[in-house]
DNA sequence: TTTCCAGTTGACTGATTGGTCAACTTGTGG
DNA sequence: CCACAAGTTGACCAATCAGTCAACTGGAAA
């Protein structure tokens, strides 16, 4: 076959840039097209609606993102690691996409879900099944805190929902100030949340530090 | 005049509503007008564009919310009650707008914040001014608390911004969710966060529930 | 060699978009 | 009674929207 289905990639890829930096509503099905160097037809041909690109280009960015986290979120790293670690990604990854397009872009299945989730159910389910994924991360960093004795004793996956809904609050803010630096915030809100700690959670993060 | 400028309200009232259950991309200026008895001509003789118009409807919007404010973060209230207050007129401001429409809409402020901030900077502005009006309440609930000795001494105007972001993100999750619940979990999240224990917390309630 | 088909192309549709405009209505002040 | 201005009306615009389609391409299987 021609390009080996890269033009299928090429319209995922470009359609979660333009929908992050833009939003679903801004964002045409031939700007897409255009950017991605496809003709409308072939956007059909992959694609049966906007909206249908629209959940695929969102389970695409999540497995770009996923091998991120599982890193983040391997067990070899201690629990309260993994989280302050992802605060830190989080940053990281913000500071990226504001260095190439010049505003805090938050974060893209937040902003979809809250563009499109009393109007379109299929994208309003798969941005739900997106939080599910993305908390179980917090929940099992959560639960090994518990069994080693890090943090007291709590309902793990209620704490994991908490803690993200922090994260998304976080990001949204610094997306309306467009300033990175309040996601610094992100960590201490994150581990007050969870009972540790000023001092144990500084401690922790030298440690990070260290390695 | 005609109408006593009726229609300009009727404008501004019909887009936020418009806007808050769909989004800003996905209602047009005609359905406004239509929805509102108006014809597009009056709309372009009062606001000189769509993004106009939605940064007057924030503002009018937000001259609705206020006297509730006001009366919910009144000085004659103890300091922890208004925040508890507060956490159950979202609550209830959501399951309304639920029981109207249907869904779980989120904060109308947030959403077209989120989809708007990173290309239309007037309206990321005014998404930030009203943020900075809505963490003036809880700080000023916070200085109290803290000269009463309710909660621990700390910054009062960052520690409320870390509580709006919280109220955001909860906000939002019930939205992606469609799910009016998830917005109990704020009022303890936000008592963990400024450092007022469950007991303590539960107290508070309890005397609010008599008043 | 022929068949087959995933992928590509560009022209096309009808509806809708945000926005304009000149003519009109109507209550008010002089 | 007139004039003025705020407000209203409906026709109108070019541009863009999501989506369609028949014809074409080229490599692989038979």
């Amino acid at each position: 076959m021609k390009g080996e289905c890269d033009t299928k990639q090429r319209l995922l890829d470009t359609a979660i840039e333009l929908i992050w930096e833009q939003s679903y509503g801004a964002v045409s099905v031939d700007v897409i097209c255009e950017r991605a160097g496809a003709r409308k037809g072939s956007f059909y041909h992959f694609f049966p609606s906007k909206s249908d690109l629209t959940v695929a280009a969102i389970e695409e960015h999540w497995e770009k993102l996923r091998p991120e986290l599982d890193r983040m979120f391997s067990p070899q790293v201690p629990p309260l690691e993994r989280l302050s670690g992802y605060c830190e990604l989080v940053y990281e990854r913000q500071s990226q996409k504001k260095k190439k397009f010049g505003r805090v872009c938050g974060c893209a299945f937040t902003s979809l879900a809250s563009e499109l989730s009393t109007q379109d159910e299929k994208i309003r389910q798969k941005s739900q099944q997106i939080l599910d994924r993305r908390c179980r991360y917090f929940a099992a960093a959560l639960r090994d805190a518990v069994r080693e004795g890090l943090i007291p004793e709590q309902d793990c996956e209620s704490k994991a929902r908490e803690l993200f809904g922090c994260v998304m609050g976080v990001l949204l803010e610094a997306k309306i100030e467009n300033d990175l630096e309040i996601i610094r915030h992100l960590k201490p809100t994150i581990f007050r949340l969870i009972g540790v700690g000023e001092k144990r959670f500084a401690g922790e993060a030298a440690l990070h530090a260290k390695v």
